[in-house]
DNA sequence: GAGTATATATCCAAAGTGCATATAAATCAA
DNA sequence: TTGATTTATATGCACTTTGGATATATACTC
């Protein structure tokens, strides 16, 4: 969305001559939250770091903004290379790679003293993935269980022992932000469907909402809403289980 | 919300020579929306530029991210600089300073080319202030009033005698999306009163989310609603007028 | 004091929500 | 096959919320 404005030859001299190296700068990041679903817990992607500081803390996943990517892209370069998952800003999943998932900024961080080496300013994006597409690597990269203290800010994490963790930097603080924003979002937007397959019930859709929201809902008023939301739409295929086969829904993108 | 670790000497020797200059590093700036009502219409203060890029454009207030202050500090010092505010994250206005106003961190902007001149990246900032607070200042500072066009996302600025002007950077955009903040912020909070004096009637209050919404609301359930939240308190006064006095309520930010 | 303007209170119908109950369609066990 | 069980979906109802109309209160102006 840049303007494309006619540069005079004394513009094009000033700027030819422009030497940008006249401020201290800041290094800039970015980290992704990596946030699934799996067995009825909310868990976050987290990766072992193997430099200074926080030698062998758990992190999220991040890295440096190259000179000529753009934010998203740097976030979906994160995403790919650190967990192997394609991310689109803007949950455009209807392309023809292998698994793009739901990405989106979150917020910046930008304290002085966030990290002990040097100015990192970070721009946290957050993700929603299905578990079945997130591939954990042993003692690198591993999924960890979340949970929000009453009233604090940041998160404790949890490995699968349920052996609770110290993360490195601010990242406990970055997923609380991310967390309430996801939080937030529910009230306005079905987001829960970013974290399921693309067929689903609307009781595997409560379920996720129940699951990130930390309470119960009303099954009926939970379905009329959403029915009346407009943004699903029945399949016609139905899942089989225990009882009557349910409805199978897919959400309208389109729209 | 740091943590605070334990660095061995070994980790301490690693930091001690670490070499920052590794990477090659953006410039990174910090640009405010300041947003304020005047005769009905929302309006918002620009600075006329005075260099190249975009010489005599009209911008957002902006400036570098200082090495020692944090994105918050550099908004708020930006908002005191170039318009003479004392801005608070976290709408804290009860300070002894002049004329704190409300501000957040709204969205970071890292097209690669998005200033001509190197990489700059630009974490935007909006503030809600009372007219009464800004000081406009000729031919360098003045307010625009804002109009979005049906289904654009970027925002035209026109100035008192109505002439279109054309914003510079991607700041048409930026506008776009303080816009869209503010918008959806007001259905779940009445933060229209940053917008006026410490003590408003409801009415006053109903013709700012009518202004930033742009829509007719009613009368009754507004007042209904905003009396139900609990989050205003008649503080007894009454504003005069033609017709009955209305009662003076104020936000009660201590909740 | 009459007329006007605006704020506040009351009333009612329409829509939305929480909850209870009824029905439908599958599985499972005899 | 039949009936109990399980889960999904449909229906009914009380309660709340919301939009809209109307009534009343309190100021002003003439």
């Amino acid at each position: 969305m840049i303007h494309l404005i006619h540069r005079s030859p004394e513009e094009q001299q000033y700027l030819s001559s422009y030497e940008p190296s006249a401020f201290d700068r800041p290094s800039v990041t970015v980290d992704v939250v990596i946030l699934t679903l799996r067995e009825g817990h909310l868990e976050a992607l987290l990766v072992k770091r193997k430099e200074h500081p926080y030698l062998n803390y758990w992190s999220l996943p991040g890295g440096f903004v190259q000179p000529h990517e753009s934010l998203d892209e740097a976030a979906a370069r994160v995403l790919r290379q650190k967990a192997g998952l394609e991310g689109m800003v803007g949950m455009e999943r209807e392309s023809p790679h292998k698994h793009p998932v739901y990405l989106e900024q979150l917020y910046t961080f930008g304290d002085p003293k966030r990290d002990p080496r040097m100015r990192v300013i970070s721009v946290a994006y957050y993700a929603l993935v299905e578990a079945s597409h997130i591939r954990e690597a042993g003692e690198e990269i591993a999924l960890f269980k979340l949970r929000t203290p009453e009233g604090a800010s940041s998160v404790e994490i949890f490995d699968s022992k349920n052996k609770k963790y110290s993360l490195a930097f601010d990242h406990a603080e970055i997923l609380g932000v991310a967390l309430r924003r996801i939080r937030g979002k529910l009230s306005y937007t079905p987001i829960g469907f970013e974290l399921l397959p693309e067929r689903f019930t609307l009781r595997q859709l409560q379920a996720v909402h129940e699951t990130i929201l930390q309470k119960k809902l009303n099954k009926d008023s939970f379905r009329r809403k959403m029915l009346a939301s407009g943004m699903l739409e029945a399949t016609g295929a139905l899942e089989r289980g225990l009882g009557r086969p349910a409805e199978l829904y897919r959400f309208r993108r389109e729209v």
